[in-house]
DNA sequence: CTTACTCTACCGACCATTCAGTTGATCTCG
DNA sequence: CGAGATCAACTGAATGGTCGGTAGAGTAAG
């Protein structure tokens, strides 16, 4: 009665993990169709053949690391804003916690963002409608805050919230963490912007 | 002697043209990686050889497309933007102008946004180095807004041109013209969220 | 005689995926 | 303790396919 037990070697699936955390670099970096498991297979130091040892296929690869990526903006982010009673300050710590997964998960980020058309046909209808939640989520968080003000908003909510999503994503093209300017002011910025624009006194025509 | 001296059939570059703009909306809908020049022969009605009568090469049609986008946000963005002598007429004509070009041209503006990794190493400066520019533009037109107005700009002029960028661009991943929201609604929405913000009344904290 | 192609075929490169087989560490039995 | 069994973790090679680009012969039309 042939008993095992435990896997040998090493940790459970640590090697799988930075398997993942190895393609998404690449991926982000490349694009999804100008890498080949060739190319993450050898920052790995596997074969290609060892890599499949791991992964299933290419497809299923990219659907596992936008799922990472959408696993984390609802724990992190969509959580933490949840919780913030103050409609202004839930807004704000929407953004500021949206940024900041941007500025440390930068390479599943990017790829939830910007290679969502080469996702298998099967599974993007799923990581479509988890993206989409995320828009009304922040939407209502817009509206919330509009509401709080008198006055019609004059920015619509579902406008505001695809211009602002589009404003944090392009964070990941252009911050470097090596310039003068912190991840802290960044936001804190992106928040002043977000809610009070350019010229935060008004003197509009 | 016969002297032929004209191009015989129709005129001279209009299929030229035509090829280009096919070839942009088949590389902003499925990405240049995944676009075979087969793809293009195909819906221009050509075959692979006969496209590469028109073409030199994959590498320089991306560039080409680039290209034309670039010299449409100089002539027709840019060009209408400095003749604004108020500085916010001018940040809002260049804001507008800009989703404008976005919309009326969704597809190369698409591929100069998001394939610039697929440029050849060779021509990628010169695209990159337009690109700046136009930030640089950008940034310039928001400094003097923020200089105009009292006392220190809360949001980095450079800070501020590259989340406006990210906007605008984000804008072709989303807005479809058959919505009930029109373009001059949409450009009016972004000027506004631009300046003023989602909640134009100051009670910050 | 030129322009603007078509049609067919091909090349070399690269790619995702599969699979038979090897390695080496651990476990079991005696 | 030691011999073999077992299994995770790979290797290396092959398979079938696609792609960018080229070649060449031919053609229709001005």
């Amino acid at each position: 009665m042939p008993t095992y037990q435990k896997p040998p070697t090493v940790n459970d699936d640590a090697r799988a993990q930075d398997i993942y955390r190895e393609a998404a670099r690449i991926i982000s970096e490349k694009g999804f169709d100008a890498t080949s498991m060739g190319d993450i297979a050898e920052t790995v130091d596997l074969t290609k053949g060892g890599l499949y040892y791991y992964i299933k296929g290419k497809k299923a690869l990219l659907y596992a690391i936008m799922n990472f990526a959408l696993d984390l903006l609802e724990q992190k982010v969509m959580a933490e804003a949840r919780a913030q009673k103050d409609p202004e300050q839930r807004l704000a710590k929407l953004l500021g916690g949206y940024v900041q997964l941007v500025l440390d998960e930068p390479d599943s980020m990017a790829i939830l963002v910007s290679e969502e058309e080469r996702l298998d046909p099967t599974y993007r209808p799923r990581v479509v409608e988890r993206k989409r939640a995320h828009a009304e989520f922040l939407r209502d968080c817009i509206a919330d805050v509009s509401e709080v003000k008198g006055g019609r908003p004059k920015v619509d909510p579902t406008v505001g919230a695809y211009c602002l999503l589009g404003m944090v994503h392009g964070v990941a093209d252009w911050f470097r963490n090596d310039s003068d300017l912190s991840a802290e002011a960044l936001i804190a910025q992106i928040q002043e912007l977000a809610l009070h624009g350019l010229t935060p006194a008004s003197s509009s025509q």
